[in-house]
DNA sequence: ATTGAAACTTGATCGTT
DNA sequence: AACGATCAAGTTTCAAT
């Protein structure tokens, strides 16, 4: 891969774009030449569907990381302390949870120097008490649809009265 | 939301479609109808974007539970029970994790009801022995694409060696 | 609110470099 | 491999119901 693949991806992960036209107009690439990247990206596996999804272990992002961030109880921080979160490199998903007041946090890394400054990152925010962290083997399943769901009737009478 | 609704978003779910013409293709609904109501489900906030991914809470399944799911160490059992997880209603990821050998799993569902019926499917796995689930009161960030990370010069290099 | 047909926009292909 | 030109396919609009 080199650096026009590089633009080519950025855009689409950055704009959440999934069209050769609008690639074409944020990086000045031909119609036909992002086609043809596009097309290779695909044969390679690093882009997975017509959505445009990307493997994020085949862009160098192979380590998956869960981790539980327990946070100080102060009233209305968690928010906050939550976009914080979000904004570290390599986060993908922050989960604010019930109960024990914590968040649960998913992200994508390349190496373990990069798990390091991630974890580093969490407890330099000053809420932020303790850490516990979980390295992902196998990603089973990773769809954010809810595929199969709307056969399940309590789901459909849940939409029709809408 | 009607019926018709239903089925465009349950043809959006399941075939992971964003376009009119696939769905016109797979519910026969007209083009132009099509078109229309996928405008209507945008401005109630039910599709987000271009990749028409969905607001989960928007259509019934506002629960969404966290659970570590422990398994019974047997050799190679765990990418078949992963996949049982997976196939559970209500289920998005299932994640494998390093050290003590146990799943994670997210899961969106409508009601208390299919957060019992998710639990007891989970336990009624024979190599499953024990599971602690969290409820999340407010999803911070979900993002699958790994936006602004393609600053980061390390992945960069790695992206640009393959 | 629905639709068929028209107008327009975009995506895919192809031939040349 | 890159890309401009061409053609096929898709999306959006519109007027009638």
């Amino acid at each position: 891969m080199d650096e026009k693949d590089l633009r080519i991806l950025k855009t689409i992960a950055s704009e959440r774009i999934n069209s050769p036209e609008r690639i074409h107009e944020h990086t000045g690439i031909p119609k036909s030449t992002v086609h043809y990247r596009i097309e290779q990206l695909r044969e390679k596996g690093v882009i997975l569907n017509d959505l445009y999804e990307m493997d994020l272990s085949k862009v160098g992002l192979s380590i998956v990381l869960i981790s539980e961030v327990y946070a100080e109880y102060e009233e209305d921080y968690h928010e906050s302390v939550g976009e914080r979160i979000g904004e570290i490199e390599g986060v993908n998903q922050v989960y604010f949870t019930m109960g024990d007041t914590d968040f649960i946090v998913i992200a994508h890394v390349t190496d373990r120097r990069m798990v390091e400054d991630l974890v580093e990152s969490y407890e330099s925010i000053d809420e932020i008490r303790r850490t516990s962290s979980k390295f992902v083997i196998t990603t089973v399943k990773n769809e954010s649809h809810p595929i199969n769901d709307f056969e399940h009737e309590t789901l459909v009478e849940a939409i029709l009265e809408e």
